[in-house]
Formats: structure tokens, C-alpha cells, sequence
RNA sequence: GGCGGCGUAGCCAAGUGGUAAGGCAGAGCUCUGCAAAAGCUUUAUUCAUCGGUUCAAUUCCGAUCGCCGCCUCCA
């Protein structure tokens, strides 16, 4: 049974969707002024096991995730750069697919963009408007929270005692508006500015919060399952979509809510001053694999802050190495015909284990571990050769139901050799069968070098990429 | 100032009121001509510290120390 922690409730619920088997589902995708970080990366791929394991439990998803393509930070660094923001923003939303995609993330169902969505969200500021939850001030419009009785339900936020102490920081009168905590909805353009669109109420552009109102409610309805992003976004971004996409329809937005912790660098929290801001690329330039990231990023659960370091990201390396070695071994073996049925129930029990741990908020901890069990007992019944060819074909079809969520064994890939270097392999093997073991060794050492490691076993040579 | 989280072996970490998952690294052994791979064994009498509750606490409560996050840029 799927549980989740819902930031709304605060409380870990029994997954139930609003409509039977669909599930409706709205992640907070990138913001696409430059290339994403491993911590977007944690949370996009934290998104994508939430996918996956919705359809792994057979539900029928619709995933809508944003791209936010407009916003003060990328108008600014187009003006800049002398382009206008579809030009600026499109190497980089190319990029954020090509490093997702990499990364073995499943491409949501829709992904709209902010700026081929202002009509909706004029609309829901229209519609603000005419019920009393927003305002004009100065050619701006601002969202009313005295007019949300229920500002704060997300966040938990005391806005009582807390806004003194951090006013340092809040910025109460750059605008003219009615409260500090008011925020804007649509920010007014000059005629002259090149960034702006045309509304009943004026020329401006979106406030950031607005974009994820009507998106989600234009793909998912008004009221729909699951919305999640980073806890960075809980306040104010998240609270202030509630507060929008509420107040504009008076029916409850998203049922539940999951909030994915942030990554942490070597302990130490990762910035540009630091020296410890990584972007997916800068990892694979250093020769990382995409799926040692993933892993790595998979380790801990979702809601758990992760530390992110250079020698657990090795480690990764080694273990992903020593699971798709297991499923070729695995694969290449010679089995007895026949079945084992202690091995059949040891099996399946592994695969429920995985499953209750997922279903317990995700906790893909627990989840790995399943897998690793599962690759220690099948690697002990292949050394005492007990493994027969219908527990092999359950064991493949278990790995692949771990993977179909985990994705971290990548495609089966039949692999040739050239002509080359199969004459060589040949040519140890007759070496060794007539105890050349010199002549053999030097082969290879030769075959080594060229990335090709071989390992001698009872069954004859096998061979494999390093 | 308000609010939340965390501190478990060399490293990354799960977890629970009843006596510590998993991964990586290390060590020994088996297998091997030697390797490699794999397997087996081994690595926390102990879960930041100090008190309290309890038959029993790493798990609950309190205090202390340290770290991280949010309080309108932020995954």
C-alpha cells in the first residue's frame, strides 16, 4: 500500500487518487537561464522514480512539468547577451532535455512553457480581480493573502512572529502594496521594454508564481493528485500557488504535496563561491558516468538531505559496475533446465521488499538494498551452480521490475568485437591450453590496454568493455 | 528573532521502544597457472554528549554541543 508524506497534512497517507487508476501529477521543472545542477538533478530525478513507480503500480499517468522561460533573471541576462528571451533561453532548454534524458529520466507526458501559456494566466488574474483576491497598485497587480484565509496551510509559516527578526532581508517597500507579504502577480513593462504582453488590466509580464497556476490547472484541472518540487519552493512559490489557484476557483488545488530535500556537497552547501557548484556536465567532463550520478542521487531518500561527495560518487561507480556485471553473468550463463523453488521464494521475496520499501514514501534506501540482496543470494546460487533456467528467466524479469523504477542497469546491449581482437583471445586460449602462460599474459595485458578486460572461468573466457 | 531537519563504522547511509539494512573502501580465505570476477568470513557491545521516563532507548522526553535548511532569487 503507497504511502507519501504530504507537506500539506504534514502527515505520512495512504495513497488514494482522486480519480480511481489516473493520476494527475505537476512537478516544478527548471528554470532555463542556464545549465541545471546536480541539486535540480536530485529533485528531477527524484520526480522521475515518482513516475515511474506511479506506473509500476499500475496507475494511468498524466505528468505535466514547466519550463519557467521567463522571469527577471532571464530577461536580464538575454538584455545582456542582445537577444531576445526565446533565443537566449532555447541552448539551454535543449540542454536540460539532453542532461535529463542522460540521467534516465522519462520525459513527462506534457511539458509546457510559461511564455505559450500567458493567456491562462491572464484569465486567473482576471478572475482574482473580479473576486476581491488581487489588486492594482501602481500598474502592477498584486495577490491579496488578507483575502486567503488559508495563507500558510503549506509552509506553516507564523507570519506573526517571524517577519521582524528576518527583516533584514524582506524587502516591504519596494512596491506599493498593501501588506509586506503580498506578492505580485503581474509586474508592469514599459511600452519601450521588449519583455511584456498585453492585458485587460495592462502591459506587463507574469509574476513567477502565476505560471505553475495555470499550467497545472490547465493539463490537470482544477483540483488534481500530486504536486511536487524542491523544499526551497515550499515557500513562497508553493504557498502562493495555493493562495492563487484557490482563491481564483474556491476548490482545493493539489491533494498532495512532496517536497524533495536538497544535496549537499561534501557537507557543505553547494555554491558558486565554494568552489562545489556542479552541473550534470561538469561531472561527466570529469569522466563520471550518468548512471553513477543517478545512483548516487537514488541512494538517499527523497525527503532526506543527501551529501553529495567525490568518494561515494566513486563508490557508485564501482557498484553500478558490479550490477550490470551480475545481469550479464546472469545472462550468459549455462543453466540446468528446471526450476528451484527455494531460490523462486527467495527471489520474490526480495522483489516484495522492494516494493514495500518504495511504497513507504519512496524510500529508495531501502529499495537498493532489496536489489543488493537480491544480487548477493542469486550470486552465491550461481557459484554453487543451482540456478536453472527458469529461475534465471524469474531473476531477469525481477531485475528488470526493479529497474523498470530504478533505472540504473541501462539497455542490454549485445556487444561485438572486432575480428581483431577475437583472433587474440583465440590466440591466449591456445597459449594457455599448451601453458604459454607468458605468451598469454602478454595478450592480455594487450587486450587490456585496449579497454577489453577478460576473466577465465569454468565455462571458458568472457570478456567485457572497461 | 520565528520555524523545520539532521548528527549511526574509514566514507555514503537505512532503520526501529526489545537489542544495529545496504553500498563503497580495507583485511583474510576459497576459486585461478597467475589474474579478474564471484563467494565466504571479517570491520559499530554501539547509534554527538549529558540527564530523565521505561522491565527495556539508538529509537520517547529534556538539556547541551555541532551541522543544514526556510522566513518572498533558489530544485
Amino acid at each position: 500500500m503507497l504511502k507519501f508524506h504530504n507537506t500539506l497534512s504534514g502527515q505520512l497517507e495512504e495513497f488514494q487518487p482522486l480519480n480511481n487508476k489516473d493520476v494527475r501529477l505537476y512537478i516544478c521543472g527548471p528554470t532555463v537561464w542556464s545549465y541545471a545542477h546536480i541539486g535540480n538533478f536530485r529533485t528531477f530525478t527524484f520526480g522521475d522514480v515518482l513516475r515511474r513507480y506511479l506506473k509500476y503500480k499500475g496507475y494511468n499517468l498524466t505528468h505535466v512539468m514547466n519550463l519557467t522561460d521567463v522571469d527577471d533573471r532571464i530577461i536580464n541576462e538575454a538584455k545582456k547577451a542582445g537577444k531576445v528571451i526565446d533565443e537566449f533561453t532555447a541552448p539551454f532548454v535543449e540542454a536540460f532535455w539532453e542532461d535529463s534524458d542522460a540521467l534516465g529520466n522519462e520525459r513527462p507526458e506534457i511539458a509546457p512553457r510559461a511564455t505559450e501559456h500567458i493567456a491562462e494566466m491572464i484569465q486567473i488574474i482576471e478572475k482574482l480581480l473580479e473576486n476581491g483576491h488581487a489588486y492594482e497598485s501602481e500598474g502592477s497587480i498584486y495577490y491579496r493573502i488578507s483575502a486567503f484565509a488559508d495563507y500558510g496551510k503549506l509552509s506553516k509559516i507564523n507570519f506573526q512572529g517571524n517577519i521582524s527578526g528576518a527583516s533584514g532581508r524582506v524587502d516591504t517597500d519596494k512596491y506599493d502594496k498593501e501588506n509586506a507579504n503580498d506578492f505580485a502577480l503581474w509586474k508592469l513593462v514599459n511600452e519601450n521594454e521588449p519583455t511584456g504582453w498585453d492585458a485587460s488590466f495592462g502591459r506587463g509580464r507574469p509574476g513567477w508564481h502565476i505560471e505553475c497556476s495555470a499550467m497545472a490547472m490547465k493539463y490537470l484541472g482544477e483540483t488534481f493528485d500530486i504536486h511536487a518540487g524542491g523544499v526551497d519552493l515550499k515557500f513562497p512559490h508553493h504557498e502562493n500557488e495555493i493562495a492563487q489557484s484557490e482563491g481564483a476557483t474556491a476548490k482545493l488545488f493539489a491533494k498532495i504535496w512532496l517536497h524533495s530535500e536538497h544535496l549537499k556537497v561534501e557537507g557543505e552547501t553547494m555554491s558558486k563561491s565554494l568552489g562545489n557548484y556542479y552541473t550534470f556536465r561538469d561531472l561527466i567532463e570529469k569522466g563520471y558516468t550518468a548512471s553513477a550520478i543517478r545512483y548516487l542521487l537514488l541512494s538517499v531518500p527523497y525527503h532526506k538531505q543527501l551529501n553529495f561527495t567525490f568518494e561515494t560518487l566513486d563508490g557508485a561507480e564501482n557498484t553500478i559496475a558490479r550490477l550490470r556485471d551480475f545481469r550479464n553473468r546472469l545472462s550468459e550463463a549455462n543453466p540446468k533446465d528446471g526450476i528451484n523453488p527455494d531460490l523462486q521464494e527467495k527471489a520474490k521475496n526480495y522483489l516484495a521488499d522492494f516494493e514495500s520499501a518504495m511504497d513507504d514514501n519512496l524510500n529508495t534506501s531501502q529499495a537498493l538494498a532489496a536489489l543488493h540482496n537480491l544480487v548477493r543470494e542469486v550470486n552465491t546460487a550461481l557459484a554453487h551452480e543451482i540456478v536453472c533456467t527458469e529461475d534465471r528467466s524469474l531473476i531477469l524479469y525481477i531485475i528488470d521490475k526493479f529497474d523498470s523504477v530504478l533505472n540504473i542497469f541501462g539497455e542490454v546491449k549485445e556487444e561485438m568485437l572486432d575480428a581483431e581482437i577475437e583472433k587474440l583471445i583465440e590466440e591466449r586460449q591456445e597459449a594457455r591450453h599448451n601453458r604459454d602462460f607468458a605468451r598469454s599474459d602478454e595478450i592480455r595485458d594487450l587486450l587490456a590496454e585496449k579497454g577489453i578486460v577478460l576473466e577465465d572461468t569454468k565455462n571458458g573466457v568472457r570478456w567485457k568493455r572497461k
